[in-house]
DNA sequence: ACCTTAATGAAAATGATTTTCATTAACAAT
DNA sequence: ATTGTTAATGAAAATCATTTTCATTAAGGT
């Protein structure tokens, strides 16, 4: 059901004693195919066509292993709802950040520039480091605005 | 109470037909005299010490007007709640940033490089205009890492 | 001092996420 | 293949931030 990638995070979780279990593959199923970025509902009504048993709570819980297992990454578009995105997704460019349209919600992964953002983000965080003494983990880069269709409808 | 600086928000408000109440008053002063990024609950908890009459409603209601007026800014830090800051802070520097530990939750305004971040979100922002047709609104920039007293605790 | 109505506060409602707990099912050992 | 251990699950209840409702209060123009 989900190709040549299987083994990877199978030995992934194995190696924490870690079960493969069908809610598991069914939400990685998930995050696999789509280019958006759903929220905990949004998988959980998207797994629950393939696996009708699902529940809510269990794809909360994983999506929180996922997390800190490095393979997705949770993040805060200011709609009230946490959205996932796997790091490493077929569907998607590499590094990339967000634009998000206020009005109707929409999120564009966009990668121009990324690698100019990178380069200075890596001064900053070398920078932030040292002068706060700081194990820089992650960062945040998403722009706002309003796009084209939301601007007619004001 | 909050000297010099009245007139020019009692002015801003009048404008737009909103009265100058007390918890109005109150919230601003809590957040004029503040250097940190305050929850609604703790502006509350810090107005209620000298206005005990206050209501958590009207904290809520207040901030999101403030922030629509562009007097405040609100944040997720990803602690599961908004935080506030004023924009124009006597506190606080200008433009910057903010740089998070995920371990003990302390946020770090800084400076450093931000004029730089700047000239290429200008740059970025402009690209994105243009290729998607957006009105670029606002922009988000975090760094998130682990403070040297929280790397002690591992 | 009076009126109009914006603003408030308390309580209830909502919505996302977390916790609890009894049941189920991975999978290592047999 | 069968079994035993225990990680994982699902349902329901609990929690927590935020919003809505609505009757009351008080800005501030008259």
């Amino acid at each position: 059901m989900n190709g040549k990638n299987n083994p990877e995070w199978h030995r992934n979780f194995r190696q924490r004693g870690l079960r493969i279990t069908e809610p598991r593959k069914a939400i990685l199923e998930v995050l696999n195919n789509t280019t958006e970025h759903l929220s905990a509902e949004e998988i959980y009504t998207e797994v629950h066509k393939t696996y009708p048993n699902i529940g809510l709570t269990t794809v909360y819980r994983n999506l929180e292993l996922l997390e800190e297992m490095g393979i997705i990454a949770k993040f805060h578009f200011g709609d009230g709802r946490s959205r996932y995105e796997l790091i490493q997704s077929p569907q998607k460019p590499g590094h990339h950040h967000h634009l998000i349209c206020t009005g109707c919600k929409q999120i564009i992964d966009y990668d121009d520039f990324v690698d100019e953002e990178i380069e200075l983000l890596n001064k900053v965080e070398q920078a932030l480091s040292a002068a706060h003494n700081f194990q820089i983990t992650g960062h945040t880069i998403q722009f706002y605005g309003i796009c084209n269709s939301c601007r007619g409808n004001l």
